[in-house]
RNA sequence: GCGCCCUUCGUCUAUCGGUUAGGACAGCAGCCUUUCACGUUGCAGAGGCGGGUUCGAUUCCCGCAGGGCGCGCCA
């Protein structure tokens, strides 16, 4: 038996554009696997690709994997500035006859691979350079550094998720490693980075599961260990179709200005493709504890926003109040909201244990606050107007009248209401619907009596006085 | 075209050959109730098709169909 090793993961986006909900689970499952094993979490960000790469991008990934409280180990590596490491991985496969140049020109390949087609067989390199000696002139061609890849037999990848995978290598070609003006490609960067952060374990998107078997190749040349790999089912939008910007494909720093909680974002994202029995809500805790590889999906899921909603309602409701009040004043603030006054902030805080209850989302819960939000004199929604009868507005008349010397608490607002409505013969929802009305503008709010003590007394009977008929 | 992967309620999933195929979200109905929500009770809802293997297949094997991914000097 060989020394345990520490597990290392790693999450390595390509900043060329947001961190999306697939990239976000992916950077989770990693995340997940290396906090139950007790191993590393590293992130890269593989910016090899200079036209695509943007500092926004990257802004927008770091940003959003600390929103998701997905902490990296270690510094974050850039690719790109490892460029010189990597070429010198190629140039000593270079040197040990296992990667060859090929002069092999752009027009010259895409006749190949039009010919291919057009004949119906597979489209790939044909080795063309892979036997040539260089006699004669060099062509003035700077040439790419491909793999020698071995042409008969298999290359297996055992993928904890799904399994043995095997290619024949006769369908694999000799891929390129360098390009022309001497920068690495992905394929080889990957691997040479890999091996030098130590990452014994790669989970990542199943569209990477036939890159697995060329970046195999590169290691076994190299003689380095093979890490595992988990190959993860994509995900799907809504409608069953590809993640596009209509449907799921949003940046993830969006959800959190859609009101989300990121408690809730790694609880749903945790469930779309793994599960533990019939568990739904899982704390990160308990995630952290249950998390493996062995019960990891191996179809596509898609996203489904209805139950995120779920999710995230649960969450808030168990949040505390306080933290409740600090998140939605900072959506507030990213908004472009108004400021809150301190009375407003305290309004707020008062009201958030029934405000926290009807509420999916932040979005939803500051929608249900605006009673504190906006001034006198208030302007009633239609529903609401329809509540406010000339019989409604008298009876509110008189119930300013009643409610002269209440004292200022909800229980007790509510018993003087209840006695004013049996006073008047009326039920308790002929007076509470208008005066719901009058205090807040709408038909729909939280508990009448919780509102009013919110209010406070000035306020609540300025309000009801605004609607009041003589 | 070639290769690889996938296929249980509308959606996410459980099931390690024998279950009335379970749970969750969504939907519908009831209860609770000052509205809404929460909570709660109930209803409806699934193994793509065709072959095998087996006493017995959702589960194992093969084929087909459907879907996805890959096949760049992108990552």
């Amino acid at each position: 038996m060989s020394a345990p090793r520490q597990i290392v993961t790693r999450f390595a986006p390509s900043p060329t554009g947001y961190l999306h909900i697939g990239g976000a689970r992916t950077a989770l499952f990693n995340w997940l696997y290396a906090r139950h094993t007790g191993g590393i979490f590293r992130l890269r960000i593989e910016d090899t690709d200079r036209a695509r790469s943007t500092p926004e991008a990257i802004d927008a990934i770091l940003e959003g994997m600390a929103w998701l409280g997905l902490h990296h180990d270690g510094e974050v590596v850039y690719q790109f500035a490892r460029a010189a490491r990597h070429r010198e991985v190629a140039e000593e496969l270079l040197a040990r006859g296992l990667a060859y140049r090929c002069y092999a020109t752009h027009e010259e390949l895409e006749a190949m691979r039009a010919e291919q087609k057009a004949a119906g067989k597979p489209m790939r390199y044909d080795g063309r350079w892979r036997d040539r000696t260089l006699d004669g002139p060099v062509p003035n061609v700077p040439p790419v550094v491909r793999l020698k890849a071995p042409q008969t037999g298999e290359t297996v990848i055992e993928d904890a998720v799904q399994g043995q995978v095997v290619f024949r290598n006769d369908v694999l070609d000799d891929f390129v490693l360098l390009r022309g003006d001497g920068t690495p490609t992905y394929m080889l960067s990957v691997v040479v980075d890999d091996f030098d952060m130590g990452v014994t374990h790669i989970i990542r998107g199943d569209d990477h599961l036939t890159n697995s078997a060329r970046q195999r190749q590169i290691i076994d040349a190299m003689g380095w260990p093979q890490p595992v790999y988990a190959h993860l089912p994509l995900l799907h939008g809504e409608d069953g179709a590809k993640l596009s910007k209509r449907h799921g494909a949003l940046g993830i720093h969006e959800y959190r200005n859609l009101g989300y909680l990121p408690e809730a974002m790694r609880n749903y994202l945790l469930r779309l493709g793994w599960s533990h029995g019939d568990s739904e809500t899982i704390s990160t805790e308990q995630a952290i504890d249950w998390f493996n590889l062995e019960s990891i999906g191996r179809s596509p899921a898609r996203v489904d926003f209805k139950k995120l909603n779920n999710l995230n309602g649960f969450y808030m409701r168990a949040a505390a109040d306080s933290d409740l009040a600090t998140e939605t004043e900072a959506l507030l603030g990213r908004l472009g909201r108004p400021a809150l006054t301190e009375h407003q902030r305290a309004q707020l805080l008062a009201a958030m244990p029934s405000l926290k209850d009807r509420a999916k989302t932040l979005i939803e819960l500051i929608d249900n606050a605006s009673f504190i939000f906006e001034t006198r004199p208030l302007v009633p929604d239609d529903k609401a107007a329809k509540a406010l009868s000339p019989e409604a507005r008298a009876r509110l008349a008189r119930l300013t009248t009643a409610l002269a010397e209440t004292p200022w608490t909800a229980g007790e607002i509510e018993a003087a209401v209840r006695a004013f409505a049996e006073a008047e013969g009326a039920k308790l929802g002929d007076v509470a619907q208008p005066l719901r009305a009058a205090l807040t503008g709408r038909t729909v709010s939280p508990p009448v009596f919780d509102v009013m003590a919110t209010l406070g007394r000035a306020e609540s009977l300025a309000r009801i006085g605004d609607q009041a008929a003589a």
